[in-house]
DNA sequence: GAATGAATTGGAATCGATTCCATTCTTTGC
DNA sequence: GCAAAGAATGGAATCGATTCCAATTCATTC
């Protein structure tokens, strides 16, 4: 009879409960400092009674941190997201913060709704993989600090953390010239992508300086694309001896159409991605990639995140990190 | 001079610079109704000078909706996991509200952390896969509705989504026999999992129906326990001639193994895992399956999770979801 | 042109926690 | 035993948006 509506209790009820003020109650709640013993027992109590938790809705319009963060990735499902997700969740948990995940799906529609979103939630922070054409007046406003991943903003003044994709993209290419191969196939999917034209660049650079054909099929989504894309380079006077894959789907595609058509993997058309991807040293046979430190490029935005939220100084620039060449045989190394 | 502070505009400050009211702004921003036409562009005007947007927290402070639901999951780098977060996600964009999401990593103790963590952000709503040992009376003072998945909680009254994995692991087993193995190794990891139990309830049953051994080897973890218990079975006059593996990485696990001792799959031995996992088809051979219908399972989580948000009924009840038997050839099949 | 109703508009209370400030109650020192 | 320092406590303003209610403007009709 006492309460009408049962919802959930505010402070106020629980210092009625305890016979104190909401001042005292306030002081419990936040460690407890100057409040006698017997006080802090009594409003110790009436929270337990009232399964009383404070509402960070409240404490936040005081101007207190959130205690959570942002992250805007293209895909949950993609596992190079996925994982840095992961590691994102990992710092953030170090620092109890939650994590508000939203997915943009590399459209730059939704990335500005999401972003939209999560200021209107007034994070602390945010760390986003942009799409190709994020709009740099949307975070102008922000009050929040800012880290990129994977790709950078449009407006440089955003510190990113990426992988080298130029220079592993030149490794990778190297490393199939090195091994004898000539007619190399560069395959890729998102143009559009930061990530893409660094690759397909440094790709390109390594086979002109060559003297090398250069062969591209830059738009393959799906399994069917990649066997449409192949077939046609794998017939005819022509043909390649060699596939470098752009991105980590496309090399399981690839690798799937080879066994399709009964190609020898390396014998007659080597094979090569960008990213490594769980199950590449458990195919036949397994396959040779360039392998980003994801983990790390994760870690590394989101400790720069926190950093700058201390208001420690990280700079401004890019964080290039180095990428690694795995060989597992499927470029005829030994 | 007028401002000292270069803080969040709040909508007092879009009052003030259109001369108008707050109570005329907050009727623009919530769709305009009752507002002359000058006003309204007026007001628009000072919103998008200032690069107003409204502060969620005041809003739910007022009782509004947070527009935010939460999601526990175990890991994110889970690829059975990050689907589920992908589909929820999915959902949960189409009714324009944000994931909280939060990892338990199957501890209990940050389980519990996490849920407070969710309540005082006053979240619209969760879904979970609980821990083995979820406490019930957390979630007692808890206002928002609750969905579990994959696994139920210990109060019965939360209604569950789940793959109906006794049944899966009877097909399997069934399916193993039928092609002629007797001696089934069943390798399994986090034996408190109500999915493991259930799964390994499910082998036993029909394994004792048929008069066969029961064989199994519960606690393995990585791929050096999956080589130490295989290889405790697959010497000796004892040998088995099948592995059914509980989870995925498990598979994988034991697939490596076989193939490291070249043991010919399934002339030597079978294998067959609950989960599907990405490449299982691209591996030599392609591995057989139980396959769990990650996306609906997770959907359906979350559509009941809205719909229990709009009021609607959707019993208390748990729901299993059938799963499928994929045959690829590692079982002897054909 | 006045009256009636409808459309606009602003004032002020409200949500829940924090915090400054004033007040009351303990100590402690001399 | 009394003053001064210090600990404990409550009152009330504050944060930002919503909403009821009252007040004002506007349009319409006789």
């Amino acid at each position: 009879m006492t309460k009408k509506t049962a919802s959930v209790p505010a402070l106020m009820d629980v210092a009625r409960r305890a016979g104190v003020g909401a001042a005292t109650v306030s002081r419990v709640i936040n460690g407890g400092q100057n409040v006698s013993t017997k006080t802090l027992a009594k409003v110790q109590a009436a929270i337990q009674e009232l399964g009383y938790h404070p509402s960070q809705a409240a404490r936040s319009l005081k101007g207190a941190k959130t205690k959570t963060i942002g992250l805007i990735i293209p895909s949950v499902a993609d596992p190079f997201f996925s994982a840095a997700a992961a590691a994102i969740q990992e710092v953030a948990l170090e620092h109890e913060t939650l994590v508000l995940l939203a997915a943009s799906d590399n459209q730059p529609a939704r990335e500005r709704e999401q972003i939209t979103a999560l200021i209107q939630r007034r994070i602390d922070g945010l760390i986003l993989a942009p799409t190709y054409a994020a709009e740099p007046t949307m975070l102008q406003h922000a009050k929040f600090p800012v880290i990129c991943f994977d790709r950078p903003f449009p407006d440089k003044a955003v510190p990113t953390v990426l992988a080298d994709n130029y220079g592993g993209a030149k490794a990778a290419t190297e490393h199939l010239i090195r091994n004898g191969y000539e007619r190399i196939l560069c395959i890729g999917g998102d143009a559009p992508l930061f990530t893409s034209q660094k690759r397909v660049k440094g790709h390109r650079d390594v086979i002109r300086a060559a003297g090398l054909p250069y062969l591209a099929e830059l738009n393959v989504q799906d399994y069917l694309s990649t066997r449409a894309a192949l077939d046609r380079h794998l017939a005819g006077r022509q043909k390649i001896d060699a596939i470098f894959c752009i991105k980590n789907e496309l090399t399981v595609h690839a690798y799937r159409v080879l066994r399709e058509r009964r190609i020898a993997i390396p014998r007659s058309v080597a094979l090569l991605g960008f990213d490594d991807f769980e199950l590449a040293d458990a195919l036949e046979p397994p396959i040779s990639v360039i392998r980003q430190p994801v983990v790390e490029i994760a870690r590394k935005a989101a400790e720069m995140l926190f950093k700058t939220m201390e208001h420690e100084s990280v700079g401004k620039g890019m964080i290039t990190m180095r990428v690694e060449l795995v060989t597992r045989g499927s470029c005829g190394e030994q």
